[in-house]
RNA sequence: GGCCGAGUGGCAGAGUGGCCAUGCAGCGGAUUGCAAAUCCGCGUACGUCGGUUCGAUUCCGGCCUCGGCCUCCA
């Protein structure tokens, strides 16, 4: 049991060894909850739900932390806009996120920290910054001092000067230094605020996370994970505070970053405005079918997503759950997920050879016998835990597509049963006929030894 | 401009210094009353120009194209 991973920092697969076997930790950034995530939001939660059911075989605990940012200014624009409370806003989100992220077969994380409930923790780490001459006070604002950290830098693999000479945005009057950042700011009467040694006002962003880091896992983390884009400024600004206010220890020991969502080869982003909803999604395809999808290219590779990416894993699905359907009566004996998947997996979350092994055990399956099919069965099932994917009854899969199509299944089984009776009668010309009518209701049937099985067409 | 990543067959997408990826679609065959499902087989795939090598899609260099980040962003 050795895993891989590809580490940021180090810019390069490294062997993964816990800080503490008994105790593995991982944070994720999760979503400010504002808005309807899209599809590109899904693809961290489902890459490392991967990596969280693979750390679950091999470690007793794992302590898994994806957090809710619920203290925005998008937050407060929506909030304003809607006429709303900030509350109406950050509690329908965040439930609908949850749910959302359930349908992909992503398990709830250990914990789901929501930053409005750590304001004190965050005051406290700012005040320790404050006392270790890393951090000031200006005009209301706290602000992290950057050169008072030498390493600032190293993650996103920037140079202080390249910063400089790019920095896109007017540098506010108050900064000692322009790559300073805000860890507090004030807040004007008409928006969320917390009494703090500096005044009512609110946390910056990246301060949220460090603080709920601390306070749940401790000062080292084994993992921390999110989108690519996040890598610069927020991790590097993570890393910065968090390792300045624990006196120079570790802040994270792996940072593993996902790739992006494209659409038409364009990062989907909701400023370009050319996103597709989770929510959108999952009206006209299974949950499922979108996590294979999400899980079909390697996680730090880029993935085009169109609407041929969702019809090719649900196609695909559709070959694995009828492989399990027809080995149907027998017995699933409880099996050790293949070597070779768990072997793809363990470097650094090659899911795409996984799969490819999955296809190659269904094959096997197919053609097997006896024992051979049980065994192959049980494979299958446990290859799919791993991937969060293939744990529904294969009838059930088959059912909830003829549920999208509103089938109306009485009449099809009439027709099958009319059918039947003129291919008895030795009628083809008339069973012929019927089966035209049953694919006019947009169902394909199968004649098996066993019977004939229906199924929604595309 | 700085930093980073990518270009593989009709599509998606792994991987490798010489031999099958895998899936979807297509074609041919087996099977079937006919289908469907399944199985078997098929298709001069590795952006481009050089270099190293007995041999490169894989290593090295140049070039072209595309994308990401550079304080909103998964």
């Amino acid at each position: 049991m050795s895993l891989h991973l590809y580490n940021t920092l180090s810019r390069r697969k490294e062997l993964f060894t816990p800080v503490d076997p008994a105790r593995v930790t991982m944070y994720v950034c999760g979503p400010t909850v504002y808005n309807y995530v899209h599809i590109g939001n899904a693809r961290p939660v489902v890459v490392f739900d991967v990596l969280y059911r693979l750390l679950s075989r091999d470690y007793a605990k794992v302590i898994y932390a994806r957090n809710i940012t619920d203290v925005d200014d998008k937050i407060n624009a929506a909030a304003k806009a809607g006429d709303v409370p900030i509350t109406a806003i950050t509690e329908k989100f965040a439930t609908v996120y949850r749910d959302e992220m359930a349908t992909l077969n992503a398990l709830p994380p250990t914990i789901e920290p929501h930053a409005t409930q750590h304001i004190p923790q965050m005051i406290s780490m700012i005040q320790r910054l404050l006392d270790g001459k890393h951090a000031y006070e200006a005009e209301g604002h706290v602000l992290f001092h950057v050169p008072s950290f030498a390493g600032y830098g190293q993650l996103s693999g920037r140079a202080r000067d390249d910063m400089i000479a790019g920095a896109r945005v007017e540098v506010a009057p108050y900064k000692k230094d322009p790559a300073d950042f805000v860890l507090w700011k004030p807040s004007t009467p008409d928006l969320p605020g917390w009494d703090s040694p500096w005044g009512r006002g609110r946390p910056g962003w990246h301060i949220e996370c460090s603080s709920m880091i601390e306070a749940h896992l401790g000062p080292t983390i084994d993992i921390h994970g999110g989108g690519h884009d996040l890598i610069f400024p927020h991790h590097e600004n993570e890393l910065a505070q968090g390792t300045c206010a624990h006196g120079g220890a570790p802040y994270a020991r792996y940072w593993m970053h996902n790739g992006f969502l494209t659409m038409n080869k364009e990062k989907m982003s909701k400023s370009i405005g050319n996103i597709v909803t989770v929510r959108e999604l999952l009206r006209h395809h299974p949950g499922e079918a979108i996590r294979w999808a999400l899980l079909s290219a390697h996680y730090r590779q880029p993935l085009d997503w169109s609407d041929d990416t969702i019809v090719q894993a649900n196609r695909t699905l559709s070959r694995l759950y009828g492989a399990l359907e027809q080995a149907g009566d027998a017995p699933a004996t409880l099996s050790e997920p293949p070597a070779a998947v768990l072997e793809a997996l363990r470097d650094d979350l090659n899911t795409p050879r996984a799969m490819a092994e999955i296809s190659n055990i269904a094959g096997a399956l197919n053609q097997a016998t006896g024992a051979a099919k049980a065994e192959l069965k049980a494979q299958l099932i446990a290859a799919g835990s791993l991937l969060g994917v293939l744990q529904q009854p294969p009838k059930a899969w088959f059912e909830a597509a003829a549920g999208r199509k509103t089938i109306d299944a009485d009449e099809v089984e009439r027709l099958i049963a009319a059918r039947a009776a003129a291919r008895k009668a030795r009628d083809f010309a008339g069973a012929d006929r019927i089966r035209d009518e049953i694919a006019a209701l947009g169902v394909v049937i199968e004649d098996r030894a066993d019977g004939t099985k229906w199924r929604a067409a595309e």
